[in-house]
DNA sequence: AATGAATGAGATTTCATTCAT
DNA sequence: TATGAATGAAATCTCATTCAT
């Protein structure tokens, strides 16, 4: 199987009779759209590839026509739902000009907005169950996501650190902190929030502020903060790989 | 019970069993050892109950003779890993005497130890995984493990809080905001961790306590701290249910 | 396996350790009830063997130590419940002394008491519903049981036509012709019936009266007609629903 | 879908299926004719569902495509094979002109002809042996057949008493009587019957010949009976072994 | 004599994938 | 291009029978 092959790429290029070219080029998008809904509803092994067929209204034949398994069908949902996202927030880093605190709030509320609360959040939830019976899937997404992701918070941090505004700490271990609460509350939605069972009052973005205000009642720097409470950590740098 | 030549259902003279009623008494736990190995390894769903029955040394049979079937088998699992573990905590609080901010750190340590590193943690991506595959499942946890959880959390938040120690945060909230760095280093070992994938580098422990430093900078009273940063949230109570 | 093997003849003669001598004899007994109400409740290949060991209050094991497999219980409970039934009727038949009309009407009360009405008629209804699934079974069937009934029918048949009763009809036609009803209402009262489907308002003696009632009127000789005695049951209308 | 290696869900490649869709239309015909066949020769839980696949020529899954449970099949065999027999039945009793004798003889022997000679006739076995095992179906036949067939022959009853031919009787209670044997040989037939067991020479038109001569005989009113005709089967000794 | 733990073939049903049309 | 009939391996759960104690 093909690292990353390009899904709709399975479709011969011969130019077909031009009778019904209504929506052929939509085709790819149906599917996708289909899928990613069966599969945070489902998950990935739990979803059958003929639902995805009747929700995106073709036959089970026609998937196959433009994905070759399941699991190439995943992967093209995941392209399509998280790489764009991951490339604004890089784009967000590098025109980004005031205080790195305010970036983070607005990148994370953005996430927020764009990925935690749609669909596309449910694939972490996939992803975080499947990976050890999907192993190719899992490396696939690593490559895709979560190493990106993980590049730019960090490289949010190192800037913040490399002014002043940021007490020193380990790059890494910090941006694991930061993920946590939203990937938390995103899989939540998607698991017990879903069956609508456990606490309807959690208002996940409320969660995310009074996060955000602890963490950075940590994370500012002694000038910012006047005093800063001793830490059990010792200041460090980021941890080289 | 043969009946019919037709019918298949000859029974050949099985080959006599090796040896039979070994350990009577020791058979559930090595079932349930062995399913809690495998549903966290592979899930719930995608777990054969034959497989575990074979972990455990019997045959297909004996599993149900033990459990009438996976689910109870599942629930029997969560009992035994999870319960006590819960109810450990409870005690921790009531007896303890001095800050809570050490109590916070040691109740999350111990937890750390006892079920996140080993198995048991992997129930939390099980349960995320398939909660809506599930239902009757996912309303036995929340019952059983998440509601007992939270409460033993809130507790100590409100402790903390009515002594002054802890400035006065949305309890609930914060609770959320505790649990997620702990669960989602949790899901990482059971899902991208345990395929060697992401990240080799990374210390849970060290994670862990970067979290608490940096929380506790946010959370301790400014009588803790000196001075307070500025909030956005302002001070409030409890959410009423 | 032997044609007609005393079942409790599989207990070896040794003269067991006298301390438990409580029910031992009652044992076989015990077995045969439960057998029979379960095997007339779900037919033979559903009742589980380990279902009719608990109704009689032992285990599994000393179930096949009185009878070596299901199929040899099942032979025991037709000896055990039809045999002395039949042997009995067919006394009657010899000490009657008047009109065989009369003795026709008492036979077929007392079977339809005695074994239609109770647990013994439901096998019956196992006979005609297995025999082709287990016809060692039928043969054992045929010959203990059909074979003698029909038989004893046929004499009473046979001493009415020969006295001048009777008019001469095909004996064996006849036979069926009357054994119909009763069988069919056994069948009813364990299948149907026992759903508590099909006709609560079915008073089953009420049906066997009125089949005699018709069924003499077609098989008296002309001479007895004439004096024929009003029918029992009283002209009436359809029942209401 | 193949995952981790362990799992042995990797699919050997097929190898290429003889002939695909042959007859889509034909199918479900096809597969209602081995399923009558085989529940009438084992009964509807001895049969299973895979030999029913094979006798139709198709496999397994194919069967679960068309009838989407064993029920949900037996029930379509019922439909296909009893419902438009009844349906004749009341056809011919709401055309008929003439005595209502001669329907009765009529209708009985047509039944005979196009059920009870057939494997159609089995069904009335099934039922009666697996009624108590499997309610939903126990309630199905009642509602589709049993009582159809019921109501038929309760109009014949009524129309022939209401007219002075016959003689007013319980016309429930005639009805079981009517029926009785008819049912009976039918269920003879297809159990001890077809293990070629028992009475060889049992004729079963002549049997019903007889039965309705004798019912005849009790049932026309004595008007009637002044001009009855000779029974139409000679008299006769019994048939020598 | 009695127990009951253990076995393992087998039953129904599901679903990813193929391929003739 | 598109279809959908067909396949068959696999999964859960059952139960007659055995045999060590």
């Amino acid at each position: 199987m093909p690292a990353v092959p390009n899904a709709p790429s399975a479709r011969p290029a011969v130019a077909a009779a031009p009778q019904r070219q209504r929506r052929k080029e939509a085709r790819p998008q149906e599917l996708l759209a289909a899928a990613l809904a069966l599969f945070v509803e489902k998950g990935f092994a739990a979803t059958r590839s003929e639902e995805v067929a009747a929700r995106a209204g073709v036959s089970k034949g026609t998937l196959y026509l433009y994905y070759p398994s399941k699991e190439e069908l995943f992967k093209a949902v995941v392209r399509e739902t998280l790489a764009s996202h991951i490339a604004d927030g890089q784009q967000m880093l590098a025109q980004h000009q005031g205080a790195m605190a305010e970036l983070l709030r607005q990148v994370m509320h953005e996430w927020w907005q764009r990925i935690g609360l749609g669909p596309a959040g449910g694939i972490s939830k996939i992803m975080t169950a499947e990976a050890r019976n999907f192993p190719e899937l899992a490396q696939f997404y690593v490559d895709e996501v979560i190493a990106p992701t993980h590049r730019l918070l960090a490289g949010l941090l190192e800037r913040g650190m490399a002014s002043g505004e940021f007490r020193r700490v380990l790059v890494d271990d910090a941006v694991h902190v930061l993920i946590a609460p939203m990937l938390h509350l995103t899989l939540q939605q998607h698991s017990f929030g879903a069956c609508m069972l456990h606490d309807p009052d959690l208002d996940a973005r409320r969660v995310l502020d009074l996060q955000l205000d602890l963490m950075l009642g940590g994370l500012l720097a002694p000038a910012q903060l006047q005093e800063a409470p001793p830490l059990s950590t010792p200041p460090g740098t980021r941890r080289p790989k």
